[in-house]
DNA sequence: GTCATGACGGATC
DNA sequence: GGATCCGCCATGA
């Protein structure tokens, strides 16, 4: 069999199944979608992915947001506070760990 | 087929 | 703990 689908698609896929109050961070998705270190790579697809997908669930490994997110990481946390999700001052998920979805492919 | 890029990650200073 | 540099891998031109 060959490949199903591209690597983009893939995360377009995945992401579109993370749940409300949930977040994912880009090398966990990478390595759910089979590249472990093509982080960088969810990201770009994030940027040009379709908007109707929860993207603001995307976070980077610390619990830190997304630079280039419509906003800034300001706008990105709004839309997690939102979904139920609590912040710290320096701008990080509190409960990171919690909030952190494992996926499922 | 080749070059350069990108919503990162990890290591190092 | 925070900031900086390099590296990784797939995508698009």
């Amino acid at each position: 069999m060959k490949n199903e689908k591209s690597f983009k698609n893939r995360v377009n896929e995945l992401v579109a199944q993370i749940p409300k109050g949930k977040v994912m961070t880009y090398g966990q998705i990478a390595a759910l979608c089979g590249r472990p270190r093509a982080a960088r790579m969810v990201g770009g697809i994030a940027h040009h992915g379709d908007t109707g997908l929860p993207w603001h669930r995307i976070v980077k490994k610390d619990g830190g947001l997304a630079e280039g997110y419509p906003g800034g990481t300001q706008g990105h946390r709004a839309a997690l506070e939102v979904e139920g999700v609590k912040f710290t001052d320096s701008g990080r998920i509190a409960d990171m760990h919690k909030r952190l979805w494992q996926g499922s492919l």
